[in-house]
DNA sequence: ACCTGAACACCGTTCAAGT
DNA sequence: ACCTGAACACCGTTCAAGT
C-alpha cells in the first residue's frame, strides 16, 4: 500500500525534473534563460525548444509565434521593475524606481533593447509608466509632471543603454583593454578622461549614475518652484 | 573619328543609370535605403543585393559579411552627426549637436538601436565622443566635463530612443489611436496627462526635448559653481 | 578583378500526422 | 489535448566556377 505514494512521488519528480510538461511561462523562462547565456541574437525557436528538451514545433502550440514570445519576454524583465507607490515620497520612490531598472536591466542585458523596440504590445510597460506618473503627480501638477516622466525615463533608459552596450566593464584594471580597443592614442580628450579619472580606480557607474539622477531631481524641484521662463 | 568619344560617353551613361559598378560605398547605401524604407529587419544580403540590381554572394567582394555592412551603415548614421566646436560657446554647442542627433535619427530611425548596440566598431563614434567631451573642457574641468558627458549622452539617446519607437506620431490628432492603443481607461494617470495636455495640441516632442536639456544645462552649470556636496 | 550558381547549415512557420 | 516530422520559403556564408 506504499506503492501509490512511491509512484506518485517519483512521477512527480520525474515531471519536474526531465519532462515537466510544457507551459507560456515555461517557454518564456527558457527563452530568458538563452538570453542570458548568448543573447539576444541567440534566441531562435529551436535554441529555446532544445532548452526545454523538445521539438521547435512544440512551441507554437503555447505561444502564437516568435513576436508573440518575445513580447512576453519584454513583459518579463518590466514585471520585474519596482512600482513607485505615490503615498510615499516621490524622490526616493524615483531614486528606488531608478535603481531597480538598472538592477533588473544589468543582470538582463538584452532588456533594455527589448522594452523600447517593440510596440510595447500588452499593459505592462504602460502600467508601469501609469504607476511612476501618479507618483510624480504627488509632487507636481500635470503639466510640470509631464516633463519630470519625460527627463527621468529619457536619462535612466539612456545611462542604462550606454552602460550595457560598453564592450568593457568598468573598474577592475581595464583600462588597458580600453585603450587598445579605443586607439586613445587618437582620442587626446578621452586619453586625458581615462587617464586622470579611470586609472585611478575612483570611477564607478553607480555614483555617476546616481549623480545624474539627483542633478536631474534637484533641477525639476528647483523648475517647479521658480517655473518655466527664465533660460529664454 | 567621333566613334571613341560617344563610346565612352555611352558606356560612362550605361554604368551610371544602369550598374554603376559595385563599391563598399555603394553597398552601404543601398542598405540604408532598404533600411529607411522597411527598417533594420528588412536588411538582409539578400535585399541590398536586390536594390543593386545584383546577386548576394557578389556584396561578398566589397564587404566582409553582414556584421561589417551593418557597422559601416552605424558609422554611415554617425558620420552625419553635427561635430561640436571646442571653440564655440559650449551651451550652444551640445544644443546643436544634441537637434543634430536627434534630427539625423529621426530620419533613419533604425540607427540609434544599432549605434550603442553594435560594440562601437571602429573610430567614427569614438572620435564623436572625444569632440563632445573636448567642447566640454571649455567649460568643465575633467571631472566635471565626465558627469557632463554622461548626463548629456543618457538624456539624448534616451529622448531618442523613446521618440522614435513611440507606435504614434505626436500631435495631429493622433490621441484616439493613443487611446486604442494603451487602453487608457486602465490607466488613470495617463489618461488625465493625455486629456489635460496632449489633446489641446500643444505639446511637441521639440519643445519637451528643448526643456529637458536646457534643465540639464542650467544644472551643469550650477554643479559645476556650487559643488558636488550638498544633496547628501 | 569582379560577379555568380550551387550548396550548406541555419531560421520561422504551417500542417497533416501521431499519441 | 499535446507534441512531432516533413516541408516551405527564407537566412548568412563558402567556394568553385564563370567572364
Amino acid at each position: 500500500m506504499s506503492v501509490p505514494y512511491v509512484c506518485m512521488n517519483m512521477k512527480t519528480a520525474a515531471s519536474d525534473i526531465a519532462k515537466p510538461r510544457l507551459s507560456a511561462k515555461r517557454i518564456i523562462a527558457a527563452a530568458a534563460a538563452v538570453a542570458d547565456r548568448g543573447g539576444l541574437d541567440a534566441v531562435s525557436m529551436r535554441t529555446v525548444a532544445k532548452q526545454l528538451g523538445v521539438e521547435a514545433m512544440s512551441l507554437y502550440y503555447h505561444v502564437k509565434n516568435k513576436e508573440a514570445l518575445l513580447n512576453a519576454l519584454a513583459n518579463w524583465v518590466v514585471v520585474q521593475f519596482y512600482v513607485p507607490d505615490s503615498t510615499k515620497n516621490w524622490r526616493e520612490e524615483m531614486h528606488r524606481s531608478a535603481a531597480s531598472r538598472r538592477a533588473v536591466l544589468t543582470a538582463h542585458p538584452w532588456g533594455i533593447g527589448m522594452i523600447e523596440s517593440r510596440g510595447t504590445a500588452g499593459m505592462v510597460v504602460p502600467r508601469h509608466h501609469d504607476a511612476i506618473l501618479g507618483c510624480l503627480y504627488s509632487a507636481f501638477d500635470v503639466r510640470m509632471a509631464a516633463h519630470a516622466f519625460s527627463l527621468l525615463d529619457a536619462y535612466i533608459y539612456g545611462f542604462i543603454l550606454t552602460e550595457v552596450n560598453l564592450p568593457f566593464a568598468p573598474g577592475e584594471g581595464h583600462e588597458t583593454e580600453m585603450a587598445v580597443a579605443l586607439d586613445l592614442d587618437a582620442l587626446p580628450n578621452m586619453r586625458r578622461m581615462v587617464t586622470e579619472l579611470m586609472v585611478t580606480g575612483e570611477y564607478s557607474y553607480t555614483a555617476e549614475f546616481e549623480i545624474g539622477l539627483d542633478l536631474i531631481l534637484d533641477g525639476l524641484e528647483r523648475f517647479a518652484h521658480e517655473g518655466i521662463a527664465q533660460s529664454g
